[in-house]
DNA sequence: CGCACACTTGACGAATCTCAAGAGCTGTGG
DNA sequence: CCACAGCTCTTGAGATTCGTCAAGTGTGCG
């Protein structure tokens, strides 16, 4: 078993490695300091579940490290991911006790967890919170429109294409910055990525295969992914190429 | 032409449909009037464009009245409908000058106008119209992820049942509520319909053809649809039977 | 050594798209 | 009043993409 993720983990909200980015961010010291009150963290194991869709829900929580999805499924087995959560991304909807979606983790997974009940209590007392939780949920919602074209009116070769470069994008601080080469770890199965792609997974393995023959990525192992050119990238996922690179 | 829609509307927000819905649900009576100060209303006809993706929209607003759609483009002329704007749903981010999207009206449309400064500043001082805002914008992810389930692994006939439940759905007052029957006015053309479905319009046309042809539904006019069987829809739409009807 | 698991590859078939023709409706102008 | 143009929508035939079913590869682990 590999042990990437670090085995210890911040308990002073000062440390932490989302602070800035996660429905924290706009915290005071003050406010900060309620928040350790009725915080806890939890870990996940790669391949656990986090909540299953219909579950009670008395938390709610950031990702501080790790993957998890967001999935919905049909009676019949048919599976759609509808989020990739992130370090930083929220979990959970304050209001809604029931989990509206299954959660998993696809790597080992830590979570910074907010009492239900305090946390939608602060919510209405501080601004702060609500404001940064707005502004994460209409990033969200942008995202999933974008996905949303992504599932609509992409060909399967652009829809891999487009699902690595908004990895290679979140990823952007690991990668060389010099010359629009990156290379990213695929956080997902090839079945993980088909429920994200709605495709089936031999299609995915059948497009993976016929970019790295066309030269847009070089896979070393199969969940390294190396990307020499970002922009011919982007080209075959059918985005603009001028968006998102580094000047 | 026909005119079903009023050709005058309120002016005065304790008369307005939307009231009890929009942005401003839960604004108290000096609230609104803040609100009343800077807001104006926009008329639209069928098929005009109310901004264009990327586009500076200096107000943001509710639809009062009519029917809007949020559509992507790519270069290459590939459309996505990302959303459905019908009365009471909000146009607009705070916080972002550009228009992210393509909206456009596809009947007469009335939209209710805030100018973009004195909103936000509002936004910031009044919590009411803040918490209202996220709720709203809570429920349109929700909403993006069902359709992304749709996109992704539905077949075009369960497409077309999932278009025609969730106007069902949203019409669900204009419905004799008696026994799970429904008429409904499709708002949208057939490729309006296809952009929205992530289909071609030649198909969204054959998939209807067969819902009538097997007495899913009744056609009077092109744009006219009888359900006689709600419960028969959304099992055709492949979503669970239970949900959403009066008891 | 062999099993489990994730992945790859091939052959075939089905669903959907593309291209093309035609039907039905509306408004316009002779 | 009729003919016609301009729409939206329908229907058909053939092409294409992607899914299904099936076999096979490679790696790690007991």
């Amino acid at each position: 078993m590999i042990r990437t993720q670090a085995l210890t983990f911040t308990q002073d909200c000062n440390d932490c490695p989302i602070r800035h980015r996660a429905v924290c961010a706009r915290c005071e010291t003050d406010e900060l300091a309620r928040l350790e009150e009725i915080k806890y963290y939890r870990r996940f194991e790669a391949g656990q579940s986090v909540v299953w869709s219909g579950d009670r829900m008395d938390f709610l929580g950031s990702v501080v490290n790790g993957v998890a999805t967001l999935t919905q499924t049909m009676e019949d087995g048919r599976t759609q991911m509808v989020g990739l959560l992130l370090p930083s991304d929220f979990v959970g909807r304050p209001g809604r006790v029931e989990a509206a979606y299954d959660v998993t983790a696809t790597t080992d997974l830590v979570m910074c967890c907010f009492r239900r009940a305090p946390f939608e209590r602060m919510m209405h007392e501080t601004p702060h919170i609500a404001q940064r939780l707005l502004e994460m949920t209409l990033d969200e919602l942008d995202a999933a429109r974008e996905w949303m074209l992504v599932l609509g009116r992409k060909t399967a070769r652009e829809k891999i294409a487009s699902l690595l470069a908004i990895i290679a994008r979140r990823n952007a601080l690991v990668g060389t910055a010099d010359d629009h080469a990156v290379t990213l770890e695929l956080p997902l199965t090839r079945e993980a990525m088909a429920d994200y792609l709605g495709l089936t997974l031999e299609t995915v393995s059948r497009q993976i295969s016929a970019l790295k023959r066309d030269g847009v990525i070089v896979l070393t192992g199969k969940r390294h992914v190396a990307v020499p050119d970002l922009v011919r990238l982007m080209a075959e996922a059918g985005d603009d190429t001028d968006g998102g690179l580094p000047a």
